[in-house]
DNA sequence: TAACCGTGGTT
DNA sequence: TAACCAAGGTT
């Protein structure tokens, strides 16, 4: 079969099974001459780096509800973006969320470009979203290469080399498949097909439009592909956390540095996280152990903390951080590792 | 180039 | 339970 028929053949699956997301024009809207905002294409895109669309629901519809386009988010407070981020994780993301969106007003005049070139130049933008913005939103005949789109085109081609080594070839046979007309659908159409039926575990071959040329599939390997090269093991670190309450329910935090692990978000006072961590207390006062810790697993580390609490005078005055009311503290604008310190601090503060 | 960067669901 | 995995980008 020639690639034309190959993408025929998804396209006509495509029309029939699509997903219905909330950042989507669904295939009879496109065809109808519909077409999706560039702004909720870039911002599901920026979310959906390395996270599942059950995460990017909620966090989609509350952005767009808050921020509903990118002049308003390019003017928000760095620090309710960072906190309605809060949670999804990879916070570089919202970081450069708000860098594109001012990028884009004192650059482009609010409007997104359209080229993938000129994509690729924006912050947090990469080879994989400006190819998937310029597709969906624009009609380029740009290639999307994600997970999925690699899932697909090693089973259907057999392609036994290993990621990520393998990745130029992949990208190579996927453009062979990008069709002229309805670019974004087909983009759409592929990751729908890995994320549905050409799954990593036990792919549905027996539900899949591509079956029938799909060589891993006739060679009994599709389950074994794309062949990756083995991860490192984490490493476990270990460190101290620092809860202070004031008598009047005021809450001890600090801002992280921009850069690193959880940067530009709120979080505890604490430690180093490493071997031997040194203690760190942000003021001198009387603290206890929590009787529980807090574990917690990041991408190349496993983290063990230990959770300490203090009851703090009106007049303290701590070294680092500052209070923050108990009226406008919510545990939902930390990260999540620092929700999980907040649960056991607050079950060892109220335990007397 | 390979390390760094979160989190929650699935297996 | 531990490993794997998800619409990657930056340095």
């Amino acid at each position: 079969m020639r690639d034309e028929e190959i993408s025929a053949a998804l396209l006509v699956w495509y029309d029939r099974h699509a997903r219905v997301l909330p950042w989507r024009v669904g295939p009879e809207d496109r065809k109808a001459g519909l077409r999706p905002d560039p702004y909720r294409v870039w911002l599901s895109e920026i979310m959906l780096q390395q996270t599942t669309v059950a995460a990017v629901r909620d966090y989609f519809r509350r952005f767009t509800a808050r921020w509903p386009d990118v002049v308003a988010l390019a003017a928000a407070d760095d620090g309710e973006v960072m906190a309605e981020w809060a949670g999804l994780g990879y916070y570089a993301r919202a970081r450069n969320l708000l860098k594109c969106a001012r990028a884009v007003v004192a650059e482009h005049g609010g409007r997104f470009p359209e080229s993938r070139d000129e994509l690729l130049a924006l912050p947090g933008i990469g080879p994989y979203t400006s190819a998937a913005i310029a597709a969906i939103a624009f009609d380029e005949p740009a290639t999307v290469v994600d997970g999925n789109v690699e899932r697909v085109i090693a089973r259907l081609f057999a392609v036994e080399a290993a990621l990520p080594g393998a990745k130029p070839d992949l990208s190579a046979l996927a453009a062979r498949l990008t069709p002229r007309d309805r670019p974004g659908d087909h983009a759409q159409a592929m990751m729908d097909l890995g994320a549905t039926i050409c799954t990593p575990k036990t792919p549905a071959c027996a539900l899949c439009p591509l079956r029938p040329v799909c060589r891993a599939h006739a060679a009994g390997i599709a389950a074994n592909l794309p062949r990756k090269v083995p991860k490192k093991a984490k490493p476990t670190r270990r460190g101290v956390a620092y809860v202070a309450r004031r008598e009047d329910g005021a809450l001890l935090l600090e801002r992280r540095p921009e850069r690193g692990l959880l940067g530009g978000m709120l979080g505890w006072p604490g430690s180093d996280w490493s071997e031997e961590p040194a203690p760190a207390p942000p003021l001198d006062a009387c603290w206890t152990e929590a009787p529980a810790e807090v574990r917690h697993t990041f991408t190349h580390f496993h983290l063990v903390l230990t959770v300490m609490t203090a009851r703090l005078p009106a007049d303290a005055a701590p070294e680092r951080g500052n209070f923050h009311p108990r009226a406008s503290f919510r545990p939902a604008d930390l990260p999540t590792l620092m929700r999980k310190v907040h649960d056991v601090a607050r079950s060892a503060l109220e335990a007397d």
